[in-house]
DNA sequence: TAAGTTTACGAAAACGTGATAGTGTTGAAA
DNA sequence: TTTCAACACTATCACGTTTTCGTAAACTTA
């Protein structure tokens, strides 16, 4: 078992100085061609590599960033980490990933322990109990310091920075206008409750094109649905009560409970009730019938995501310079697409 | 816009050394009640926090370790993560996630990078690739150099560590026995091609338990699927020219392909064809009808594997003392259990 | 009062690196 | 012979901590 080698333990036993050694390493023209050579073979042969704390330490960088999520068993965040890994690699970055458990405790102990030299920047997106709460003085205060902070997907008003979100408003619009175009008016929504900020702005979505194609929105045919909640039952009584002819759910897995549900009622689907979910994942893809679903790349908004948060940390170097920082953030929308599949009528 | 404040800039504003400032907040006896209080004070104003870089560099431990694994979007990835992730925030570790996308290459990147100095320890299942040539230098390397490394799932006997696995060979020997103790003979198997383990030996479990059983082993039976391939059609042209009673599959994705191609043909779902897949995933329980299927508790495993490698950290400290390691590498194997649903008869 | 002990703090080293500034030797130009 | 530059290398500092050791000043004891 052979430790790291460091610089210091070449440079004894080469019997120069540690700066030789360092400069022999990075073809510094100061260092005969000679002693270059001879340091470079040693070190080679001792597999030598610079140690990346020292070096975090001494640059005040870490080429690391680390992205919060609040669940790892949606897919959709699965595809944010897969977008957001392969841009943070190609730019010579780590990543770290916390997970947040939709808790704002566990939000806050993972960001300020990171803050603390750990990392760059952040890729986040708020945990349910974060937006319920509204209090993000843990990212304020991050911000506050100079550190980047992108947040994607579930994001507020309260917190200036870069965003990357998708248009649920529209996107929730055009999937509800897609059963209008099809001649169904019975439409039901399987929604969450309204602190969360995305089921908010899908349900605002869906009741404006109702309203926009003069058709009356039905309270009775909106359910909220709560974390904790069996929801199973909701949806069974809604499709039993309501007998609705379409269901738009802002998510995966409602839209495939209620397939679920309408297939052990005996309900022809797509013919005697159609239905439309939200996040294009394995579920909506494998089910049978497979759902129509309003796809959000998350590849692309993880991706986009680190870009921005990249292009952010690069630019850091240059203010430094200049003293007085730009604060220009942006917020990125990602377009969404209705995919098609068996649960709607083509 | 404040960053963060650091000893010396504490010292210089209260005129007293690094040193006094350092062990007033550690609440050293050395310092007076007076002076640490003062200390105390400032620091909790400007909300002071010790650089985690620093102290990784002066301590030579991270606190973070690293789980290598070859795709995020397979939920039993997911799983080990989220126990990986429970049993390190538990213990004061952060986690940095890579994903090698099934390549060598970037497995043995990612390794090397991380290996100098940002993490403590590895845990890790290898890639198709590194499984198909059977290259483990990286991991020996790392493993030489003093870092502990637990290998999880798809693991190697060519490599001496900590490993955490399921009972593949027994787990198919099961699922295959029960589809024979319900009277069914005709059974076929969707596998993977054999340079993945897993695959390899849930086959061998089927094969032993037909075997036990006195029924013929019929390889036309048997299908193997590359990565690559479209593997729908070889799923139908099993179900059309062979009719068997039963499939096992090896993975979830299979199951769900077999289950959608039945259905399809009009076959129905238990009574004509009953299926087992592996892999107890969201597509198992959501799809219709719901797989029956050998659970694997990921979170167990996950945070199997990050307990032996804590385990092994803690442990370093001690044994820095004594001299001598003693290498004694544990297999732990985690159980699996049958998930019984819809698409097996009861 | 002299010697020893406690109190309260500071200096410096160490972790590993890289950059800046310095230093001594050699050779060439004035 | 003096001066200056080029060469090849070393010393030192800085990044932010913690820790070991050192040391004045105050206090205690004989």
């Amino acid at each position: 078992m052979k430790k790291k080698i460091t610089l210091k333990q070449i440079a004894k036993e080469l019997d120069v100085s540690i700066s030789t050694v360092s400069k022999s390493l990075r073809n510094s023209l100061e260092i005969s061609e000679d002693t270059r050579q001879k340091v470079q073979a040693f070190a080679k042969f001792y597999n030598y590599k610079p140690n990346n704390i020292a070096l975090s330490l001494k640059n005040r960088k870490t080429k690391t960033i680390c992205i919060i999520i609040p669940e790892i068993i949606h897919h959709f965040f699965t595809t944010i980490i897969s977008g957001v890994e392969q841009i943070a690699n190609e730019n010579g970055y780590n990543v770290i990933i916390c997970l947040s458990d939709e808790s704002f405790d566990k939000e806050v102990i993972n960001m300020e322990m990171l803050a603390n030299g750990n990392i760059d920047g952040f890729i986040m997106s708020l945990s349910k109990e974060t937006q319920q709460k509204k209090d993000f003085h843990h990212i304020t205060e991050v911000i506050n310091q100079g550190m980047p902070v992108v947040m994607f997907d579930r994001v507020t008003n309260d917190i200036l920075c870069d965003k990357v979100i998708i248009n649920d408003h529209l996107a929730a619009f055009n999937a509800t206008q897609f059963f209008i175009d099809k001649g169904l008016k019975k439409i039901a929504l399987i929604t969450t409750v309204d602190y969360v900020s995305v089921g908010k702005l899908r349900t605002e979505g869906y009741i404006n094109a109702l309203k926009n194609n003069d058709l009356k929105v039905d309270e009775s045919l909106i359910i909220r649905i709560e974390d904790t909640e069996h929801y199973e039952d909701s949806i069974e009584q809604l499709i039993k009560t309501k007998s609705p002819e379409a269901i738009f759910a802002v998510n995966e897995l409602f839209a495939v409970t209620a397939i679920k549900v309408a297939t052990r009622l005996g309900i022809k689907i797509p013919e005697e009730l159609s239905i439309i979910g939200f996040t294009d994942g394995l579920i909506s893809k494998y089910s049978s019938p497979s759902i129509t679903t309003v796809g959000q790349d998350g590849v692309k908004m993880g991706a986009k995501a680190a870009k921005m948060l990249i292009e952010r940390l690069e630019a850091e170097d240059f203010e430094n310079e200049e003293g007085e920082i730009e604060e220009h953030y942006r917020t990125e929308v990602i377009e969404t697409e209705l995919v098609e599949r068996e649960s709607t009528k083509s």
